[in-house]
RNA sequence: GCGCUCGUAGCUCAGCUGGAUAGAGUGUUUGGCUACGAACCAAAAGGUCAGGGGUUCGAAUCCCUUCGAGCGCACCA
């Protein structure tokens, strides 16, 4: 809001000098100790009209203190050598802000003009393998980008999409077999042994492998018996993972998985072939996706194995062409780690040409392998990644230590913490980077943490809580008051940019800043012993106001408040 | 071999669509509870933004190059 306002400002006056800028874009100021806000575009207009920026400079000066009510507006315009505007706005224009985001819906946020369907593809779990860290980020991220856009004022739909129908299905069947297993004597812990172990067997044992890709085939191809085991497998499996994702607060609008990509595989088939697009090589079915423009090689999309068996870029390729018939989005995003990027590249390019995706945005967003302290990725296959139901306990366990009081904590409040802990950890960095995971890291309580950002919530929200004020007024008492202040006006610059990027990060970047500003303003400024009433309520507006802010902005984050720590 | 991602403080990371003096947390040293919650606040110290070159009035940011790390390259997901 605040950046838009400047601009509206600053753009008549460009206008009225006859200047046309590209783009009119004044931003927050790097030197704060000069300025609220800067414009820097002095230089490129200098460039562009061939004129010297202090003469650009000093006109625009001039006429911007010239405005009508300069004062709703800035406090000071300055242009400063060699080519920067500095701003400093006013007390008045802050707080007409301030009232304007706590009488509106969503703090006051801009609507699109152009509501867009965004579908996201997050999660995806395979059946049959225990959750990990892993996981949890693509489920959180995905999650919170979702909650972005939502908060922005556009449609999603999220799809959990289950890997319930590949190999590992294959060779969970093989040891359920190979055990002589009776259907009900399949259960969790079975699943979370048997599958590492038959995966190890595979790699060592080529038959072992032959056989299992053979048993995937017969599923796929609707073997009553397999069909049957992997029901029960799904149902096991599915419920554990429903749990799990509820503990996180994570939700989907729909459960589906490869498998229910399947019956449009033969729809899908037809439409490629009609433009001759498979070709076959070592007796299996594949898709050039080679562009004009490339420079480089790209291996091709295998459509069909050579035992006739489907591959998970066949079902993404369905389950596209699902997703156009069934929502017609406008963007599909997918959230997985960065090492599929090649396959989503594949799977986009063979869409695209087949014109199966139509006019979609497609879009792939990595990020980096969790790794383990040794700086590797933790192997599945090998089963030694750590399971999120103990990550959670022990998270859990460490966090109860810290203090003797935390004994009697609610569990229902505990259980906050640790996703507040979790999810702050993680959603700072969303960077397509590896990282390392660290538990003690990932415990912590002091310093930029989800602890840290509660207790401040908690300490504010406890003074503001039977409050009532009205409205506020012109005064703004300090300096830690009008950089609260300022920051709360910011949220939406926060806002936008984490909706552009898809990044959870800048979110909890500005939650934890406006806790940093609130923690100093509570510090320095003690409203209990003031007699001035007028800047009492103030205050009081303005604090239950930053806890609303809060509130809003930890949602977006699946952060929930516990009732004290 | 081809390609992708990356290299910023002792450690973990922001900043990267170019702007003025590169920021946090942690760790180290130190100060602050007879005031609304000290899981807090304040201060100090800590940097050749991997090296080199280029573009620009201006580069951690863009381009080239060298070095280093991780990952991916046809029947796993």
């Amino acid at each position: 809001m605040i950046l838009e306002v400047l601009n509206e400002q600053l753009k008549k006056v460009l206008d009225k000098l006859n200047y046309q800028a590209e783009e009119i874009k004044i931003i927050k100021s790097n030197r704060p100790d000069l300025c609220d806000y800067q414009y820097d575009g002095i230089f490129k207009l200098a460039s562009v009209y061939h004129q010297s920026p202090i003469e650009i400079g000093i006109k625009i000066e001039e006429e911007l203190k010239k405005i009508d009510n300069f004062n709703n507006y800035f406090d000071k315009v300055e242009f400063v050598k060699p080519g920067f505007l500095n701003i400093n706005i006013s007390n008045k224009l802050i707080n007409d802000i301030l009232i304007y985001m706590n009488n509106n819906e969503k703090l006051g946020l801009k609507q699109p003009e152009k509501k867009e369907t965004y579908f996201l593809d997050y999660g995806g779990p395979n059946i049959a393998k225990p959750l990990h860290v892993g996981h949890m980020r693509s489920a959180i991220v995905g999650e919170s980008v979702k909650r972005i856009i939502d908060y922005m004022g556009h449609k999603t739909i999220s799809d959990v999409h289950l890997g319930d129908f590949g190999l590992q299905i294959g060779q969970v069947i093989y040891g359920i077999i190979k055990y002589n297993k009776n259907i009900n004597e399949i259960d969790l812990d079975f699943l979370d042994k048997i599958y590492p172990e038959i995966s190890l067997l595979s790699k060592q044992d080529e038959q072992i492998k032959e056989q299992c890709a053979n048993i995937t085939k017969d599923l796929q191809d609707g073997n009553d018996t397999y069909i049957k085991y992997w029901k029960k497998i799904c149902e096991i499996s599915g419920n554990d993972i429903k749990r799990i994702y509820k503990y996180l607060d994570v939700n989907f609008d729909l459960w589906y998985g490869e498998s229910d990509a399947y019956k449009y595989i033969l729809e899908v088939e037809k439409i490629i072939e009609s433009q001759n697009l498979f070709e076959i090589s070592q007796n299996a079915k594949i898709i050039d996706i080679k562009e004009k423009t490339d420079t480089k090689e790209l291996p091709p999309l295998i459509f069909q194995k050579s035992n006739k068996a489907y591959l998970y870029g066949t079902t993404d390729i369905a389950t596209i062409y699902q997703r156009m018939n069934d929502y017609n989005p406008d963007h599909i995003l997918y959230f997985a780690d960065a090492r599929q990027s090649l396959h989503f590249t594949q799977v986009f390019r063979a869409c695209k040409k087949s014109n199966i995706s139509k006019n979609v945005n497609l879009e792939f967003l990595g990020f980096g392998t969790v790794n383990g302290l040794d700086g590797k990725p933790y192997k599945t296959r090998s089963g030694d990644a750590p399971k999120l139901d103990d990550l959670f306990n022990e998270v859990k366990e460490i966090f109860i230590s810290k203090k003797e009081s935390n004994k009697e904590m609610l569990n229902s409040d505990i259980d906050k913490i640790v996703n507040a802990i979790l999810k702050f950890a993680d959603l700072q960095n969303n960077r397509e980077k590896d990282y390392i995971f660290d538990i003690a890291k990932f415990s912590e309580v002091v310093g930029k943490t989800g602890p840290y950002i509660l207790y401040t919530y908690l300490r504010i929200n406890k003074m503001v809580l039977n409050e009532n004020v009205e409205n506020i007024s012109q005064n703004i008492y300090n300096n830690y008051d009008r950089e609260l202040r300022k920051k709360m006006i910011e949220f939406d610059l926060s806002l936008n940019n984490a909706f552009k990027e898809k990044a959870p990060s800048i979110i909890a970047e500005y939650i934890y800043d406006l806790c940093v500003l609130l923690n100093t303003f509570y510090q320095n400024n003690h409203i209990n012993g003031l007699n001035n009433d007028l800047n009492k309520t103030d205050w009081i507006y303005i604090l239950k106001l930053s806890t609303k802010v809060l509130k809003e902005m930890f949602n977006l984050l699946m952060i929930d408040v516990p009732t004290k720590m």
